[in-house]
DNA sequence: TTCTGAATAGTCAATATTGACTATTCAGAA
DNA sequence: TTCTGAATAGTCAATATTGACTATTCAGAA
């Protein structure tokens, strides 16, 4: 139910159209899910079925109409009770990174090193990235300082790592 | 590609059938990833198609007949590339729980506030439950240093956030 | 001996997800 | 004016995932 939270919560704050909110997640809620395009026109559909938004063709131009959808009241109810549902839970992390040290007793210490330092250095990579993101207002900041805190937590976890294999 | 690998690297350890692969994954992976037990022989059925591990039908006692899956030698060499392609690179973690926060603004600052403390409890509860764990030989015990070092994190980073919706 | 509920071992239809494609518009270069 | 490649807006068949079910065995209680 996060994907239908995450879409709601767009469609709650303007009416937009799939390709839009699919951009908008890409460019800004990529820390929170990968969205892809066919799944968002996917749970749109599902969700105007279940009558939590409405859709409305709509055409500008020159250009061929678009789907625009809307929130309906029935979905702001959805929506307040998933919002809530978030909030108050919390869904443990996976990480899938995590397999391969698990073997890691397949390859050399060396090797084993070597690749983790690759590793580290796209770890680094993004951290830098996350950095440079300029400070946004609202909540959207939480989110923000959560991924520089989280990369800072795991770069220090992951120098640990490969600490012990290069002994 | 993680579950495949996941799957390899335990049938290279000793052959197993469906259910027993699962089992261990749910008790000590569970970490790394969300398997389900459907997924599991759907994706055994899939290797095993591609050459990667062989079936065998076996009977032990009165029990009904098991497959048991065994890794190939080309599995193995699928295994080598797939564990250098996850030493070496790296994936962002979703927080999917931030979607909720990003929506914070739609209900008062103390309901969101009481709600955060619910998600701390269960978190805690979680760090508490990964400190229990007795320590482990070899590089798993790397894995249970992580979820560790990142719940800490965590928790820190979300006293900061219920912090925020205090005032 | 019979019953019961947990453990074992899996299957299947419904649902969700994806990569790769189509088709149009538009801005600017040639 | 024509061409080209990026941007816009989506679709679809193939693939992956899941919840809910079946069916058997087994240990111990009654």
């Amino acid at each position: 139910m996060e994907r239908e939270l995450l879409l709601l919560g767009l469609l709650r704050q303007m009416r937009m159209y799939g390709y839009q909110l699919h951009e908008f997640i890409e460019r800004d809620l990529t820390t929170c899910t990968d969205l892809k395009k066919a799944t968002t026109y996917f749970l749109l559909e599902k969700m105007a079925k279940r009558g939590w938004i409405s859709q409305t063709e709509e055409r500008e131009g020159n250009r061929p109409p678009r789907q625009v959808y809307e929130i309906t009241p029935e979905g702001e109810q959805v929506f307040q009770r998933l919002l809530r549902e978030n909030l108050s839970s919390y869904t443990p992390v996976r990480f899938t990174d995590d397999i391969g040290l698990a073997y890691a007793d397949a390859i050399s210490p060396e090797e084993t090193r070597t690749l983790l330092v690759q590793r580290r250095a796209a770890m680094q990579q993004d951290l830098e990235q996350a950095r440079a993101i300029p400070v946004h207002e609202g909540s959207i900041q939480l989110l923000l300082d959560h991924r520089v805190a989280h990369l800072e937590a795991e770069l220090v976890w992951l120098d640990r790592v490969i600490e012990h294999f290069s002994k």
